[in-house]
RNA sequence: GGUCCCGUGGUGCAGUUUGGAGUGCACGCCGGCCUGUCAAGCCGGAGGUCGCGGGUUCAAAUCCCGUCGGGACCGCCA
């Protein structure tokens, strides 16, 4: 039907008469006899001179026939890639016919009401800035494959229609019709398979797998995304870590056609300390500057907390009016904190710089000297300190800190970082005294912190896990961990967790009957495609590289899901519809 | 569960603060002219439930309340 693509006619082709087929992306008359087609694919834009063009419209699907030939003098467009050829003397055979597009399909199209674009979206895809993201994503899987493939890994399939699990996200489910009132589970991950084929002498496994969480979507969360899930035997977390950082350089290496070098690393407690989140942005400073010595006996109330910290907007005053500052408090607020405290850098009378601020009359001149000399105090600045327990002031800081310095997505290159010794326990109840995973319960301990098992809360709280994170540019690409293959210890961390043996049995007693039969020490991991994908071509969203994703309150504007079922169906599969709470 | 922002011909926007006739801009669409354009150009035209409902008012795109849809974020995402 065709002999060659739009984009890929050239000088050479000059003289040969050629096929193409494609959609009119543009179509400019002059009169009765010229008009000029551009002819659009997925591999670009040709411009075919046609004798008149009255009966041909945008969008247009056409077989176009003609023969290549040089640009006259003047007319060359070095816009384009076939800028120096057109197809002439052109016979035009329409396909199928074509309502005029709901949007521009040119660059403009970026501004489009996204709800238009999804609605639309076969139409959306035909765009360059769509077909490279769908294209770029391919290739990436297409080099993580490759790369498993050469390190030994094992693809497996493991199912979509599985157990529920009470823990972790909330599951889709799927109504069983051979059991009415039984239910699958969609997995959230193939965790518990991928241990499974360690048992099963799989050795390396792995999967581009489609996981589906039933929480909130946010620009980095879809309700199903891809991840690149692997599984190690006979491995510890250094061979984990690097398998996954030769998987994901080779996927840099194909679409940026870079390597990622060295992946920086840093512990959990360092980054939190530091960035006030797990997951830091280290594309810029602005770190949190550790205070709370400084004021060990003030008199100002709210500065007696456990941890005080600061953060430096080097320059910010200018930018920063009153009512803006009056945000950011309220702001801090609404995540969590008591209050701001905000601070002008301004010259003082010495020569030198004093802090205006409303609370600075609670402070000791020791004390505001202490806090302008921690965080590099330049006339400009803006500081803002926070003080509350560990974790509130990070975390506060953590966010404030990304308000006020985050570069755009597609500036400040590529900062991998690997986040090591997550803690085992997130939390300690305060009621039962059991602490809280923090990750899933077959993660390992640090061998050196399995004595601090014994100990009380603020003991276990202290206690590692081999559990790391890969983090890129803010985004957490991924986590895995060392896995606990040893029944005693599993069984003293169900203990800790409060998990009898009646209820670990019910919920994964495949898997620790599975661990009897003879499992080898495995290690895993797992990481997001589509936040990958998305990074690396510079998108704010992962909608962008998702074919046919979803809006953020989980509808589909093309296919109208979720949707209704009816009577029979409901009937099939032993449900009934009840009235909606409220 | 919560906070903030957005909704005006097919598309993008201005108009909303300070109520006064659906007023305007760009693109697209339809028709005409046009033989070297390339986001072609020129002339003409069509196209509107100002998301929806209610309220205030002599009068509502504009003010108030509710609701729907969308987006960003907090919580949530072992």
């Amino acid at each position: 039907m065709r002999t060659l693509m739009c984009g890929e006619v050239r000088d050479d082709h000059v003289g040969s008469t050629v096929s193409l087929c494609g959609w009119v992306a543009r179509r400019r008359e002059h009169g009765e006899h010229l008009a000029f087609l551009d002819l659009r694919d997925h591999t670009g834009v040709v411009q075919c001179v046609v004798d008149g063009a009255h009966d041909l419209r945008s969008e247009w699907v056409v077989r176009v026939t003609g023969t290549v030939r040089p640009r006259p003098d003047g007319t060359v467009n070095p816009q384009l890639e076939t800028g120096t050829v057109e197809l002439g003397e052109c016979t035009v055979e329409v396909l199928a016919t074509a309502e005029p597009p709901p949007f521009p399909l040119d660059e403009r199209a970026g501004d489009v009401d996204e709800v238009v674009r999804l609605r639309h979206r076969y139409v959306d895809l035909r765009r360059p800035e769509m077909q490279r993201n769908l294209r770029t994503r391919a290739a990436a899987i297409a080099a993580i494959r490759r790369s498993m493939d050469d390190q030994g890994f094992l693809e497996v399939e493991t199912p979509l229609l599985i157990a529920s699990t009470p823990e972790g996200a909330r599951d889709f489910v799927v109504p069983s019709r051979h059991r009415p009132g039984s239910f699958y589970a969609l997995p959230q991950s193939p965790q518990l398979f991928k241990q499974l084929c360690m048992v099963g002498g799989v050795d390396r496994y792995y999967q581009v797998a489609r996981c589906l969480r039933d929480e909130d979507l946010r620009a980095d969360r879809q309700f199903e995304f891809t991840q690149l899930d692997a599984e190690m035997s006979f491995a510890g977390q250094e061979d984990v870590l690097e398998a996954i950082t030769a998987a994901v350089d080779a996927v840099v290496r194909t679409v940026r056609n870079e390597g990622i070098g060295e992946v920086p690393r840093t512990t959990w407690r360092e980054a939190v300390d530091r960035y006030g989140s797990d997951k830091p942005d280290i594309r810029f400073g602005m770190e949190l500057v550790e205070l709370t010595d400084l004021f060990s006996e003030t008199g100002f109330q709210a500065f007696r907390a456990g941890s005080i910290k600061g953060i430096r907007h080097a320059g910010g005053s200018e930018s920063t009016s009153r009512s803006r500052l009056d945000d950011l408090t309220e702001t801090c607020k609404r995540w969590g904190a008591k209050g701001l405290v905000w601070m002008r850098v301004e010259a003082g009378d010495d020569g030198g710089t004093t802090l205006v601020s409303p609370v600075a009359k609670f402070m000791s001149a020791a004390e505001l000297a202490g806090v302008a000399d921690r965080l590099g105090a330049e006339v400009g600045d803006v500081l803002y300190l926070v003080a509350d327990d560990w974790i509130r002031t990070t975390h506060v800081l953590g966010l404030l800190r990304l308000e006020l310095g985050r570069p755009p997505t597609h500036e400040g290159g590529l900062r991998f970082l690997w986040v090591v010794d997550f803690p085992l326990f997130e939390d300690v109840d305060g009621a039962t005294g059991r602490p809280v995973p923090a990750h899933h319960p077959f993660t390992m301990p640090h061998e050196e912190d399995l004595d601090l098992l014994d100990g009380d809360a603020e003991a276990l709280l202290r206690v590692r896990s081999q559990a790391y994170d890969l983090v890129l540019n803010g985004w957490e690409l991924g986590s895995g961990s060392v896995r606990i293959h040893r029944g005693d210890l599993q069984q003293r961390i169900f203990d800790l967790l409060g998990i009898s043996a009646e209820e670990a049995s019910a919920r994964f007693g495949f898997l620790l009957d599975a661990f009897r039969y003879g499992a080898p020490p495995h290690a895993g991991f797992a990481f997001g495609v589509d936040r990958l994908v998305a990074l690396l071509l510079g998108e704010e969203n992962i909608r962008e590289v998702i074919a046919f994703p979803k809006t953020q309150s989980g509808t589909d504007p093309l296919t109208g899901a979720p949707s209704e079922l009816d009577a029979p169906q409901l009937a099939d599969l032993g449900l009934r519809q009840v009235p909606p709470p409220g």
